[in-house]
DNA sequence: CATGAATGAGCATTCATTCAT
DNA sequence: TATGAATGAATGCTCATTCAT
């Protein structure tokens, strides 16, 4: 048992307090999400604690309860700005081009990109939360998946142009989303075995094979 | 301060404890690794806790030490056992034909058809507890994971025989492997968007695309 | 499996919360404070523990943790209080006189009398943790223990004008320090062998032998 | 957590079980003594455990059980065994000599020899559980204590003989047993303080203002 | 004579949550 | 709006001890 005279938590929560205020009037439910989202990115979604997201903006834990009714409910909200974060990036790929195979090909890099960049957001969104993303909100009516009906649409344009086979294009929308979960998940649980280069080359090798209209790039750091 | 009207998981164990011996005999060691096991399943690996595992059995959180050294050594086993299911079932597939084409649509079946019909070991062997896999037991040489270098090989002979084309074989090995495991992730987390016959519809889909040489088989339900 | 007859340290501790109130509103810090001293004076070292502590002032083990960062930061509160107090009467016995002679003597009449009056910090302070003041605090350049080097000092003023005969002063400060704490020692942990009066007569006669100046007191109860 | 292979303590008992017979057929209850006073020896008095004595020896702890009452009993005969050899060692100094202050300065030495190389045992004895050698066993008169009663005769010969300054030989006794368990119990609870060597140099600076026919001993190591 | 099987009490620590203010 | 004060549940783990065999 060493002898270190260290702040109670409290008293480091204490602490900062009194240094917050300097800080913009920024509302402090943003504040909090804000904190909230900076934890899960730097640790693991089990550590995830009120506690820490308190002492991180210098206010008790309890606060946070003035503002979120409980942690699932913090949660929630630091995921919803995940999913809009993700949505965002998708939909821009899906305006990108008019072209469908560029579109699905964008489509499928912005997916990989996500995975790759975000990678704690994408681990809750898909891996360990998934139940989150397939339900509505109270007051919603598509749940968070839906984005990636956006997907089977420009399927159908590919397929349109003959630029794959014909075919469910439900069917063709599982597979591509499987081969994106595919290699995003084991990059992110297996860096070792997937490191990001070879994710984005496996993910050009597939996408070549699924979109017969897609050229090889000359480029290969650029390519998808 | 309230009066508790629920039992504490102390009082459920001391219940859980009388009833317990309807069960059979079957060897305590075995029923711990089973309830593990089970417990995996059923939840967040990060919420597993031995005190949950020696609810289930209706025995005391210490007994679970008379039989396993510590949580490492009783999740070692639980990952153990997996491993042997899933390196008995894919040395099977690899040695089923001599035929490259064969050899791997069954490698892959087999793959899948492990992860579909055993999701828990699944999900801790290849989600959760991943680095198990990667790192070699004191004792051992090749870490679990040498299992998959069985794929490279029959995906040299397939492209020797001309069934895919010519290529980076640890780049399909990768591509094959990303392929099946997004399938069965996604199976396991959100069965609703991936149920079992679209999973094997899309791994047929997938197979035919990356070998030239497969033919679609006649009977949908069987096939790969 | 027993029907307990006997309430729970948690249903004891239960109980205790219910009553706690009576006691004044000395702060709480105070009292886990003055509660972890009076339990490691009533037994081992090693059985010190925050449950125990939390048992005597009926409140949660929990809430100590609200106070003190750990078991180390408690126990360190307690030392660091004895320490103040040892200092506190040892520096007063320096400057009580400029008499070599006299000085020694107080300065012996203060160590016996802080470890007969305090037996708790004395026998966590130099029996149980003495490690903790053989090391400066970080922050702190001088250990705990620098106050006995005002004793070395003493000493050679004494050697100075004749009252003990030359020496190493070093070795000097050993053997009073030797005398002292195995007076109080055998005091703490034998009481019935070594009663404070006889302490007393002891540590009497042990200064009459080392400092020849030493004149025998009249009055035995008041004497060194 | 980490994953490794390690036998439960269960298991090692048994293994150690295996091989355990070799050893001579040496009554089982002298074997336990024997490996409860290495395990007191190598460690703290209070880790000492029966399920570390058991698995030393290769048996179960129940077994203990079958020889020893309970852990107190135990402890009580390896405690024995210290008062056994402490009592060999002072007798066998008390008869080195006819001569009063020989016999004086070797029982000082062999108390200091016995505290420095059996600092578990003189821990344990002295300072831990000193109650123990307080109270005479059930069945025995004199409790072990009564060892330095031999002491008290020593110094009535020594004041006979005029090597003493005439007084309480009650007090004298007290005065040197603390003199020479301040010095044991600093060298073993502060090595630092009191390394042996100095050890040794106080406790003959001692005896020599306390014993006036003590004539300094020109090679210093052996010297008292 | 010895074990196998199991338990209950204990430990330090962290966390989400509540309630009164 | 925010805090202070406190709790109960949970976790991994070790230990002395008991009881039936």
């Amino acid at each position: 048992m060493e002898i270190k005279e260290q702040p109670t938590r409290d008293e480091r929560t204490k602490m900062g307090s009194i240094e917050r205020r300097k800080q913009g009037k920024l509302e402090l439910r943003e504040r909090i999400l804000h904190a909230a989202t900076e934890l899960l990115a730097s640790q693991d979604y089990e550590q995830f604690s009120l506690r820490q997201v308190a002492e991180r903006i210098g206010y008790t834990p309890t606060t946070i309860y003035l503002y979120y009714k409980d942690k699932a409910e913090l949660l929630h909200a630091v995921l919803d700005e995940g999913f809009a974060k993700f949505e965002q990036q998708m939909h821009a790929a899906e305006a990108s081009s008019d072209e469908p195979v560029t579109c699905l090909i964008n489509l499928g890099q912005a997916y990989l990109s996500f995975g790759l960049t975000q990678p704690t957001y994408y681990r809750v969104m898909f891996m360990q939360r998934s139940d989150y993303m397939l339900h509505p909100l109270p007051g919603e009516i598509a749940p968070r998946i839906a984005v990636l009906t956006g997907l089977a649409t420009s399927i159908q344009n590919a397929i349109a142009v003959g630029a794959m086979k014909p075919g469910d294009s439900e069917i063709y929308a599982s597979l591509l989303w499987s081969m994106m979960h595919g290699i995003v998940s084991l990059a992110i649980t297996m860096p070792q075995m997937m490191p990001p280069e070879r994710a984005q080359a496996v993910a050009h090798e597939m996408m070549a094979m699924t979109v017969q209209g897609l050229r090889p790039l000359p480029n290969k750091t650029n390519a998808l």
